[in-house]
RNA sequence: GGGCGAUUAGCUCAGUUGGCUAGAGCAUCUGGUUUACACCCAGAGGGUCAUAGGUUCGAAUCCUAUAUCGCCCACCA
């Protein structure tokens, strides 16, 4: 072993070991130790983007987590993947393009493009969620835009449009102008800015408003009903005199006053005239000139919109271009008042008049100057400061607008029933099972019944917070990368869903090759697979299946399976005529074979004739990737994505299509449509395995039936749309027979930063409920946000940014690892600076040169193992026993997603109980090589999921580890459990007590300055000198004496102290300043009287003595004695 | 404006049902080439647990108010 532990020179040989060893690949939970699962899947790291800090802090945890209960012994799937991310993507390639536009291309062209991008940044993240040595599962790896997530988007669009719950509508949305897209409420950015505030007249009324560019068509006045307005008389200095009307609070507030109305003569005066609630105006109509011309206004009152305090009490309204004006005009009836005065491309529209077609920010002052010169204007105050939203991406100011788009009704109610809308607690299902619910209340009861369990717990009230005021989710967005929203119009603007087909998936009966075990291209069927084939199509029928169609492959074998098959589902050959099979639309006719030329077997090229693989130890598809004439993996991926495509673009059929191909291919098509990539194709091999003439339904979804001409909605689906479907997509939903669905879900921990609670977590729990019937999690854990070591967030534009790839190559990925988690706590912010990172790769090297130590000790021939507290050696006896707490304390602290506390217990323990003691002790007994190796082998294994690395690294030079029970790699061991018989509470105390007298010795040596290196005398009397005389070896050399003398109080002048009821006597007086001593004494007595008080005072209270526990009353007994004892040593001395 | 949280050593933070003299790492100081480790060892100093009240035999921990800071949501008169 290397002096030091070097992480760059080991890192990338483990995680290949780890790979090729499959130890992250989930297995059957039937097949574990425990036969539970525990699955975990990954919050998806948008496709585009670099591991930061966030992932880091996400994969620690989670891989903390899968470790743990993979070395338990449960089934753990750690289910990773990325996101389409889709704004950012497309940003990033047109921006790669140097494109201003996507309109440079034709859709499919630009969606080209982005796959192209993604397939090859997918690969930048992943290898850096590998490189955190994250223990995801790579080849159940997903893509929220795989072939199945797309059919599971579109599977939940149509369901949940059929419950009504989709609807199309007009409402107030936030429109980028300069990104031609709606905005989602997360994707608008807000900025103070410095804008005038014009005040205008209004026939009398005076209103305010930064917008004076919407203030040019009939509206209400808005008035508050209760509140005072004046009637005030303006006469200026050259006698000319109006009325204005404005609230009263305004009026007696000259300083505003003066601010509100400087556009006019500063010498004028004020006077009033009357007062009036607002409600006496209310009703009245009157033209007033505009800068657009007159328009027609009259007053309205409402008590929940006017604040009297801003501007003069009095507004008007655009109901179009504010939401809140929108609700007020929706609240009010006020149809006639919704007007569009901007168009979607941020020009005015033919109302403004004059200034038709200018952009919003030109009409802006022109609409101010305008209004001027018509006299319109009674101030301008140009130091107002308002918050403007603005498009993260374009820049641009969002323009509230009422849009055409889709929604998800949250409040909408719907009926409970199979498969809607159900939910897991069997309790619940009864109580709501054919009652209405909402969306909405499906998210609150899950947490809300503790079904989905928040961690910690206050987000719960977040979360409430967020769903009490939840408004109908728009999904649709204006850009192209996405899921396209899967509903389909006519000529005449009729909504078609697409069609959601059943296809049925079979094998082939036996043929020749199988008995023979040749590799065959074309063999024929046996007789046996003749068999298998009638009794398929028997099943079917049985079954009450319609099969509409069968597609089969060009090869013989399955040619004549679906030859076969197809006359036993016929009619006339139908031993049932009561259960009348459907036949492909033509009563009575045969079921129509297609055959599919490139539905084919894999193609062996020169393998052909050879044996077959289960013979020589490897596979066929292994044998087959050296083998350059037959078919390449990358080339049975594209044929596999050819057949997905001409699938979709089948006809849509009111039975079932049955398609009889064979056992690798069709693996693949499956492999295929999860989105597994081509080197993963051979480690999934077995996932989809079927036997002849087996079947496997799934449900995909295609285009709508419709002779005529139909045009699929050019929206494409909010990117949190697919996300939110993740638990349960990435597991074969929509097919819940999937061995993954039934498996795996629900699944079992959540982790994700504390920010995604309402956008994801949220919106899981809607479309699982809803979807699946069950919660999607038991258990949402969050983590906090990480900032820099002052607390400021990371940014690019600080530059105070720590890229976790640079920490990594710096300090070792253990050391991040184990900085992102220690010291920390569920939801709280984690600041986190480079001395921290170095801190624990310190502590890799500490635990590194620990092995080294340990494993260089030659192992003692006497050693006898211990039994049951039998052992001599106290050291043995107290570190294994503290071993044993320590093992506790991991279980029950990660059980509790107590991960930082767990952390800093594994980090003491192995430097100061490990490292600090028991190796010292090892130095003078050197027995105990043989224990020490068995501690390391059990802190190594619970240390593992949190550095695994190193870890690893040791386990691989450890001699023990190829022996008993142990596997070669530590990655696959198993967790250690807590033992109790190995607790030693004696061994505990006694051991204690010698760290005690020894530290203490320390210290008076350090204190009265004895050189260090000097051996010196001591005196031990009063209680358990025993364990003293015991251990004195250990005494003499951790410090530094070279003669112990037990019982008696020597006479000649000592440093004395004293420890739990032990005095210690240092006969130093020639080498020891004696004032020097004197004051030190002085000090320690002080804090023993003090102490003393404290302790006296607690005993003199009737009330402690009676309601406080015994056993803290007696120890604080104990502890008085003690200290009495103490002090009467330190008196005499004195 | 509404909500949530934080305030503990010079710095960054632990402290899960209230209970020994409140802990860790870093930094500081003193001393050390003890053949596992200077990415180390031994020792030391440093805290009215933000403030003020309250509950309790007992409060960093529970309650109430105040102050400061942070985050989330809402927000264009």
């Amino acid at each position: 072993m290397e002096k030091a532990y070097n992480p760059k020179d080991c890192e990338e040989e483990i995680l290949k070991k780890w790979q090729d060893e499959k130890v992250f690949t989930a297995i059957n939970p039937n097949d574990s130790q425990t036969g539970k699962s525990f699955t975990v899947p990954i919050p998806p790291p948008n496709v585009t983007g670099q591991l930061h800090l966030g992932h880091a802090m996400m994969l620690v945890i989670q891989d903390i987590m899968s470790r743990y209960h993979r070395m338990k012994g449960d089934a753990t799937l750690w289910l990773p993947g990325t996101d389409h991310a889709a704004i950012a993507t497309e940003s990033v390639v047109l921006k790669n393009l140097g494109v201003a536009s996507r309109e440079v291309f034709s859709r499919p062209e630009f969606l080209e493009k982005c796959r192209t991008h993604t397939d090859k940044t997918h690969k930048t993240i992943t290898n850096q969620i590998k490189r955190m040595g994250a223990s995801c599962d790579f080849t159940r790896e997903r893509f929220t835009m795989d072939l199945g997530m797309s059919n599971a988007v579109q599977k939940i669009f149509t369901d949940l449009y059929k419950a009504g719950l989709i609807v199309r509508g007009h409402r107030m949305v936030n429109w980028s102008t300069g990104a031609q897209s709606v905005l989602a409420d997360d994707e608008v950015e807000w900025e103070d800015r410095k804008e005038p505030f014009y005040s205008i007249r209004c026939g009398r009324f005076v209103i305010g408003t930064v917008r004076p560019e919407t203030k040019c068509a009939h509206s209400p006045i808005v008035l508050h009903p209760d509140e005072n307005y004046v009637l005030a008389r303006f006469t200026d200095s050259a006698g000319k005199s109006e009325e204005l009307i404005f609230s009263e609070v305004l009026f007696y507030d000259e300083e505003r006053r003066n601010k509100v109305f400087n556009l006019l003569d500063e010498n004028g005066k004020w006077e009033l005239v009357s007062v009036h609630q607002g409600k006496e105006f209310e009703g009245q109509k009157f033209e007033a000139e505009t800068y657009a011309g007159m328009r027609i206004f009259f007053v309205l009152c409402d008590a929940q919109v006017i604040d009297i305090k801003k501007g003069t009490g009095a507004m008007t309204i655009s109901a179009n271009h504010s939401a809140d004006d929108y609700d007020l005009a929706k609240r009010r009836n006020l149809d006639e008042y919704f007007i569009e005065k901007i168009g979607f491309d941020g020009k005015m529209k033919s109302i403004a008049g004059v200034l038709e077609g200018e952009t919003v920010q030109e009409a802006r002052w022109k609409a101010g100057k305008t209004m001027k010169e018509k006299g319109l204007l009674v101030g301008k105050d140009t130091s107002y400061v308002h918050n403007v939203p603005l498009c993260y991406r374009s820049g641009c100011v969002v323009e509230p607008m009422i849009s055409p788009q889709w929604f998800i009704a949250v409040e909408k109610e719907f009926l409970w029933q199979e498969g809607v809308g159900r939910i897991r607690n069997e309790e619940l299902e009864m109580k709501n099972k054919g009652e209405k619910t909402t969306l909405k209340k499906l998210m609150q009861d899950a947490v809300r019944e503790k079904q989905v369990k928040i961690i910690p717990e206050r987000f719960e009230k977040t979360y409430f917070q967020w769903i009490d005021n939840l408004r109908d989710w728009c999904i649709s967005r204006q850009i192209w990368w996405g899921h396209q929203i899967p509903i389909w119009y006519d000529e005449q603007g009729k909504e078609y869903t697409a069609h959601e087909q059943t296809l049925l998936f079979s094998r082939h009966g036996e043929s020749e090759a199988e008995p023979s075990n040749i590799l065959q291209k074309n063999p024929l069927l046996t007789k046996k697979g003749e068999t298998q084939a009638k009794e398929l199509g028997e099943k079917l029928l049985q079954e009450g299946r319609r099969i509409a169609k069968i597609i089969c492959s060009p090869l013989e074998r399955s040619k004549k399976t679906a030859e076969i098959c197809r006359d036993a589902l016929t009619p006339s050959n139908s031993p049932t005529p009561l259960n009348p099979p459907f036949s492909g639309g033509k009563s009575g006719g045969e079921i129509p074979i297609e055959i599919w030329e490139d539905f084919d077997e894999i193609r062996f090229g020169d393998l052909e004739g050879t044996v077959r693989a289960t013979e020589t130890g490897k596979t066929t598809m292994e044998r087959m990737m050296n083998e350059p004439t037959a078919e390449s993996l990358e080339d049975l991926h594209s044929r596999a994505l050819k057949i997905w495509e001409k699938i979709s673009a089948l006809p849509p059929e009111d039975g079932e299509i049955l398609f009889i191909g064979h056992r690798a291919f069709t693996g693949i098509l499956f492999a295929v449509r999860d989105g597994v990539k081509p080197e993963h194709f051979i480690d999934v091999r077995k996932r989809w395995e079927m036997g002849n003439c087996t079947v496997k339904e799934i449900t995909w979804m295609v285009k709508p039936k419709k002779d005529s001409f139909l045009r699929q909605d050019e929206d494409t689906l909010d990117t949190w749309f697919s996300s939110a479907l993740w638990p349960f997509s990435t597991l074969g939903w929509p097919d819940t027979k999937n061995p993954d669905f039934q498996n795996f879900f629900p699944t079992s921990v959540l982790e994700t930063g504390h920010d995604i609670l309402f956008f994801w977590v949220a919106r899981m729990i809607m479309f699982s409920l809803f979807a699946t019937g069950k919660n999607p999690f038991e258990t949402v854990y969050l983590h906090g946000l990480v900032c820099d070591e002052e607390g400021k967030k990371m940014s690019k534009s600080k530059g105070n940014g720590i890229d976790p790839l640079d920490m990594i190559e710096k300090y070792g990925t253990d050391a991040l690892r184990m900085a992102m988690v220690v010291g920390t706590t569920p939801g709280n912010q984690v600041n986190l600076g480079e001395k921290k990172i170095e801190g624990y790769r310190n502590f890799a090297n500490k635990l590194w040169n620990v092995a080294r130590y340990i494993l260089a000790l030659p192992l003692h021939p006497d050693y006898k193992p211990l039994t049951n507290g039998n052992a001599e050696l106290l050291t043995e006896r107290w570190i294994l026993s503290k071993t044993q707490r320590l093992i506790q304390e991991v279980h029950k602290g990660l059980e509790n997603h107590q991960y930082g506390e767990v952390g800093q217990k594994l980090y003491d323990f192995t430097w100061n109980d490990l490292a600090d003691w028991a190796i010292e002790a090892s130095k003078t007994e050197t027995q105990l090589a043989h224990p020490l190796q068995e501690v390391l082998k059990t802190l190594l294994k619970l240390l593992h999921p949190y550095i695994p690395f190193v870890t690893e690294k040791i386990w691989e030079v450890m001699p023990l580890s190829t022996g008993g029970h142990d596997t070669l790699l530590l990655a696959l061991t198993a967790f250690p459990e807590y033992d109790e018989a190995l607790i030693d509470e004696k061994a505990e105390y006694d051991f204690g007590l010698l760290q005690e007298v020894i530290t203490k010795i320390r210290s008076l040596r350090a204190a009265t300055k004895v050189e260090p290196a000097k051996k010196i005398k001591a005196i031990f009397t009063g209680s358990n000198i025993e364990i003293l005389q015991k251990n004195e070896l250990i005494l003499k050399n951790l410090a530094r004496l070279e003669e112990v003398l037990y019982g008696e109080i020597p006479t000649e002048k000592c440093v004395t102290d004293m420890i739990s009821g032990t005095e210690i006597y240092l006969p130093l007086s020639e080498m020891v300043n004696m004032e020097d001593e004197k004051g030190r004494l002085k000090k320690e007595l002080l804090e023993a009287e003090k102490l003393l008080q404290n302790l006296d005072s607690r005993l003199s209270n009737e009330q402690y003595i009676t309601s406080a526990p015994p056993h803290l009353v007696a120890e604080t007994r104990a502890k008085k004695e003690e200290v009495e004892k103490k002090i009467e040593t330190l008196k005499i001395l004195f």
